[in-house]
DNA sequence: CGCCGACTTGACATTAATCAAATGTAGTGG
DNA sequence: CCACTACATTTGATTAATGTCAAGTCGGCG
């Protein structure tokens, strides 16, 4: 519930180098997802800067005008929303190679605060040049969609967890998610560190700090993980997959 | 978590009538929002027939293979996902003017199943041909990509509600939703019919048919609202909202 | 009239939250 | 290297919110 309030100053700190999609590692995942060379030339064109955001620092804030969408290039980032009545919920935590600010879209204003979970450093896309480019690109224009799309389908699952499962559930459905996405970054799924805190774990998962901290207990007295501060080791993904999807056998 | 099972043989109803948005009352919610007269056209050429679906029928099924957007034109729908270990989470109510199945983009195949809920019709929207316009009508685009977005948007405020809302708050926050859509469609605000039943209801705010139950009996005690079956009025939309946003005084 | 499904209400159980310490860890300065 | 602080995490005891189970009631329809 409460906020860490990092330091509001550290905007952008904007680094001179153009940021590049033709030699970038993620551009298999990323916006120039199957482009020809033609074409990612012409992309590269249109994108601005690639920014750093040092640990906590704000990518944006809500209510912010929204001009960029931003591709994480290295790191990591959580997006919250916050209510009148003060109440917060992280609704993301992104990596290298995914898509930020899709949701200030609609309103042209920012929904949610974006704040690097490590030193980070992201790709500035000028929404309005892109949408130039998309007349002429229809293969950019398609997977600019798939990637919205699957935004969609990220936080309908992301409801049937909050909506229906139980917490154990919802913890195991978290590792097994993290681990498939760094899979397909080329990392270990069975072993990585979690960037972010066990309140932010909790407050994704509609859970507290503490049963966070219980569930971390028992998967590893159960023999289901290793964990050392926030290094995790998976010692039994396939019993994790069942918990997640609901089909393990009793409990 | 009982599935109503509704007949699989109503698929789709077909009317012969073609739709058409110049002459439809949502066209000023609906994906032809801000088209001029020559644009609203070729829109017009490409939507497909005019489909109705029977109360309970399914609209389509998840894993269908997706070639559709649907808008409905009357009617009202839910949409819900299930996950293998038979978990069912309804993900959104949908009514006039609203788009149905575009998280289907992302894979080709629908992610969730789509219900009537009610006698209903939509307007078929080829997405093949849909994209096809994009090229050169930039206003159409730009007011598509403003309804996904908008729907990544609803579904972040779903997951605050799910994740960080007491049971009182969320279906204050589900009854205000639904007041100020129907205002948007030129309905009264404060009288209107729940067109799902309690425990759809329920199972939306991931909370029992027994908790809605209670609450509605408890916001009539309280002077909050009248309900007689499944028609509903308003008395205190005021104090509703507050507890939606959460900063009503005290409780 | 009587049945059926949807809903309501009550009694009780359970899960996870809350409250309260205790412990561990990282960073800082001596 | 060590003491010290601040903060994050773990663990235990208790409570509160909501779920579960079990009757009942209501309304519509054949």
């Amino acid at each position: 519930m409460s906020n860490p309030s990092p330091a509001p100053s550290t905007f952008l700190n904007v680094n001179s180098l153009r940021a590049s999609c033709s030699n970038c590692s993620m551009h298999q995942l990323c916006l120039p997802m199957g482009l020809g060379g033609n074409d990612m030339d012409k992309l590269d064109q249109i994108i601005g800067r690639r920014c750093k955001v040092p640990r906590d620092g704000y990518l944006y804030r809500m209510d912010d005008p929204f001009t960029n969408l931003y591709a994480v290039r290295v790191g990591h980032f959580k997006t919250y929303q916050i209510n009148a009545g003060g109440e917060q919920q992280i609704t993301g935590f992104q990596m290298a190679g995914e898509l930020l600010g899709m949701d200030a879209i609609s309103t042209d204003r920012h929904h949610c605060d974006a704040i690097a979970l490590e030193d980070s450093e992201v790709c500035e896309i000028p929404f309005a040049r892109l949408e130039e480019l998309f007349g002429s690109m229809p293969v950019l224009l398609r997977h600019f969609h798939r990637m919205m799309s699957q935004e969609i389908t990220r936080e309908q699952s992301v409801m049937l967890l909050l909506g229906n499962m139980r917490a154990e559930q919802r913890f195991a459905a978290f590792l097994v998610n993290l681990a498939s996405r760094y899979t397909a970054r080329g990392y270990s799924s069975t072993s990585f560190q979690l960037r972010m805190s066990r309140e932010d774990i909790g407050n994704y998962l509609g859970l507290t700090i503490e049963s966070i901290s219980r569930l971390l207990s028992r998967f590893k007295k159960q023999g289901l993980l290793k964990v050392s501060n926030r290094e995790i080791e998976l010692l039994d993904p396939a019993t994790l997959k069942a918990m997640a999807a609901g089909t393990e056998i009793c409990s």
